[in-house]
DNA sequence: GAATTCCCCTG
DNA sequence: CAGGTGATATTG
């Protein structure tokens, strides 16, 4: 199989994952972009691919307008809309007192669109999203600091006590006075749909993850499935329910800084794998020799919340089965996890090394495993899943679990896996036509099994 | 919501 | 290169 085969599946389905590895240059119009590219999709006649933006250039393609492929990756011109939308809700933060109108000259586009642009990426008006932030920000003050109600007002942007009167009591319930005696939690609930890509296999989805739920961290109804996470600084819970006549998710989520709510959707979107091209993902898996009539429709990732979360349950499922591994996690939650308000959240890396993990019934040397993975972790908070290998106790197995569940990578291919092998058996397989999705072709092996 | 811009295909 | 098509991003 050539790279350019590779290439053509992955331009194919514009799946983000790919974006930034290649670049697809057009011959017919000497232009080139990236695989993300929403334009038209070339016919494969007409395209040749480079691995860098300045190979493309030095044979003679400009960059396409749409898709920047000259910028640098991450940078403001290549996350396109993403740096508007980043923008804006930096700027609705540090400026509670300017109204929508200012804040979109600011940004240098018209208000109208503005508003669209907002609300259509973030589910929330920009009008909601500032008025939340103000409240917080009251409560803040209410709560640290012995400021008249009047002067809170004030530094928070309301014009008047009154007015933060009025904004407060529809926010939470309760009056400002309330709120500074009560150490209250509050929550916004934000409401909107996530889209996914038909065909989307809902049951499958929900039953793996149902099969490995904490409680307490984790709930699943027949057509929802729900989580509390914590992301940086920000703690909350979501709900996804599934619509398949609409094809598209109902989500509820409620968080404590409304400036994570960027973040959280695209997380969100990641574990539930709403962006795979699923279509073309089948067809790319039925060339590995996986009998079309076993493949299941609609087959996606099912992910975990954070690469660390991701590790803990790796390490914990090394050798067991599913249940006793899911036993041991709940432990570890219930033992470690942080509660506030009654809701228990998956325990950090910093809360882990605070124990000496002796609760959990397992193996020294497991349990040294995840006490040199969790101090790992806290001295590279930025390493790569591929680092942990230097971790005594992690091998190729974790690893690769954890980049499949963790950062649901698409082109894993669990082949060391005890089920796989098996499976490998049964069916003459060979998974490098399955790339660059094995991750998919490991799925649907676990589901045959 | 129409109009414009951009990209790609075909002849 | 001209003429036609689909798909965004953005404005008025």
């Amino acid at each position: 199989m050539t790279d350019n085969f590779l290439y053509q599946q992955a331009r194919l389905s514009r799946d983000p994952r790919f974006d930034g590895s290649f670049y697809v240059a057009v011959k017919t119009t000497k232009i080139f972009c990236r695989p993300i590219c929403p334009a038209t999709l070339p016919l494969e006649k007409n395209v040749e691919y480079f691995v860098m933006a300045q190979q493309a250039m030095q044979q003679g393609y400009r960059p396409c307008l749409r898709c920047r492929p000259d910028s640098a990756p991450s940078s403001n011109a290549w996350q396109g809309i993403a740096t508007t939308v980043k923008r804006a809700s930096r700027l609705l933060h540090d400026y509670h007192e300017l109204s929508i109108s200012e804040i979109a000259k600011k940004l240098g586009i018209g208000e109208r669109y503005f508003r669209q642009l907002f609300k259509d990426q973030l589910g929330v008006s920009p009008k909601q999203f500032q008025l939340f932030d103000q409240i917080l920000f009251a409560k803040h003050l209410l709560h640290q600091s012995n400021l008249s109600i009047e002067q809170v007002a004030q530094s928070s942007g309301f014009n008047n006590a009154r007015r933060l009167q009025i904004q407060m009591k529809k926010v939470t319930g309760l009056s400002p006075s309330q709120v500074r005696q009560q150490q209250h939690h509050i929550e916004q609930d934000i409401q909107l749909s996530m889209a996914f890509r038909p065909p989307y296999n809902w049951p499958h989805l929900r039953d793996f993850l149902a099969l490995r739920a904490v409680p307490n961290i984790e709930q699943i109804e027949h057509d929802s499935y729900a989580r509390t996470f914590i992301l940086g600084n920000c703690k909350g819970w979501f709900q996804a329910r599934y619509d398949g006549h609409k094809n598209h998710f109902k989500l509820h989520i409620k968080l404590n800084d409304i400036r994570y709510l960027t973040k959280v959707l695209r997380n969100i979107e990641r574990v539930l794998d709403v962006a795979a091209d699923i279509q073309g993902i089948q067809q790319q898996l039925s060339l590995s020799g996986i009998p079309l009539e076993q493949l299941t429709e609609g087959l996606r990732l099912p992910g975990i919340w954070e690469p660390f979360e991701a590790g803990c349950r790796a390490i914990l499922g090394q050798q067991i089965s599913v249940k006793a591994a899911i036993n041991l996690v709940s432990q570890l939650v219930d033992e470690l996890g942080e509660k506030t308000d009654e809701t228990n959240y998956f325990p950090s890396p910093e809360r882990v090394a605070t124990s000496d993990l002796l609760f959990l019934k397992i193996a020294a040397s497991r349990r040294q495993t995840l006490v040199a993975f969790t101090t790992f972790c806290l001295q590279h908070p930025n390493a790569s899943i591929d680092d942990w290998l230097s971790i005594k106790g992690i091998g190729p197995w974790t690893v690769a679990y954890a980049k499949l569940r963790g950062s649901s990578s698409p082109d894993i291919w669990l082949d060391t896996d005890l089920v796989i092998k098996n499976q490998l058996d049964k069916f003459s397989i060979n998974a490098e036509y399955a790339r660059p999705w094995r991750s998919y072709l490991t799925l649907q092996l676990w589901n045959l099994a």
